[in-house]
DNA sequence: TGTAAATCCTAGTTTATTACTAGGAATTCA
DNA sequence: TGAATTCCTAGTAATAAACTAGGATTTACA
């Protein structure tokens, strides 16, 4: 497994945004309920996407969280960088200088550094309103779960 | 990090085993010293390796290990798998029958459907034979050191 | 035929990471 | 003022990762 629940939570929760995005701050207790998660793990989650720049906040009573930016201008790797970290198979592909001690060490590099190429190539061309717009497909032709359920 | 120490160690050991290959068994002692590892950690981790095929054992005095198949036929992804499992980003992706029991679920599972495509992509079409010629290019144009350690 | 060099197997142990929980301070609207 | 909320720090419990230990089995070779 790649992703972690902070990642996976994450994801869900930037895509409830998304979901709401224009509508005003939602708190957190409602994504929480809407995603049947816990809500003092998310809050754990949410601070560093607040601090980077992802969500804004509103304190005190009627707050709650929104999106900082248009849901086409998140990418799900901004997303899961500031969650789980890079996405790379080793550590030496995030050096800047890779002490490559033995020669075979780079053959296996090379491996990782495509790998991690290929991973940042699909998470950073899809943005969160791809998502809302895979969620409205979705929602619309396969089930009616949502609005059975809300 | 994608890969623990069972893939990348698991990778690194292959890489031995295809620069051995046709040179008759090597022992895993030797594996590991030239790659300094714990030789008792690798045994655990070629043990499936075995197991699944890749490599042949032979037992006893002057034993070891060969590739069981041509460098060019072992993919990288076979490696992987064998040691880390499917590289998914989530559960729901390697599950026949995965339950969407909320629309939002599925939007993150074509994400997560993506993503591990393009994964299986790059690992399924790197072989040890390409890693093995990664490798002589890299020592023969950038340094000399295995031949100076060796 | 004995011995050293190997693989093979099972079961531990230690360490690190993940996945949370608890409690309370600060802020804000009604 | 009081309820609803974010914010912050520190803990804890559970799980997974990364090894280690010990011995049984096999085999080449002197």
């Amino acid at each position: 497994m790649i992703l972690s629940t902070r990642g996976r939570y994450g994801l869900k929760m930037m895509l409830e945004l998304a979901l709401n995005y224009g509508k005003g701050a939602m708190p957190l207790k409602d994504i929480a309920r809407k995603q049947s998660l816990s809500d003092t793990y998310l809050e754990q989650l949410i601070s560093p996407l607040r601090k980077s720049g992802l969500v804004n906040s509103t304190r005190g009573a009627q707050g709650g969280y929104e999106l900082a930016k248009q849901p086409s201008e998140i990418k799900v790797g901004d997303i899961i960088r500031v969650l789980e970290g890079s996405l790379a198979p080793a550590q030496c592909v995030l050096e800047e200088e890779p002490e490559c001690s033995k020669a075979d060490y780079c053959a296996t590099r090379l491996l990782y550094e495509k790998i991690t190429e290929s991973i940042n190539k699909v998470i950073d061309s899809i943005s969160l309103k791809d998502m809302v717009d895979d969620y409205y497909m979705l929602n619309n032709t396969n089930n009616k779960r949502r609005s059975e359920n809300e």
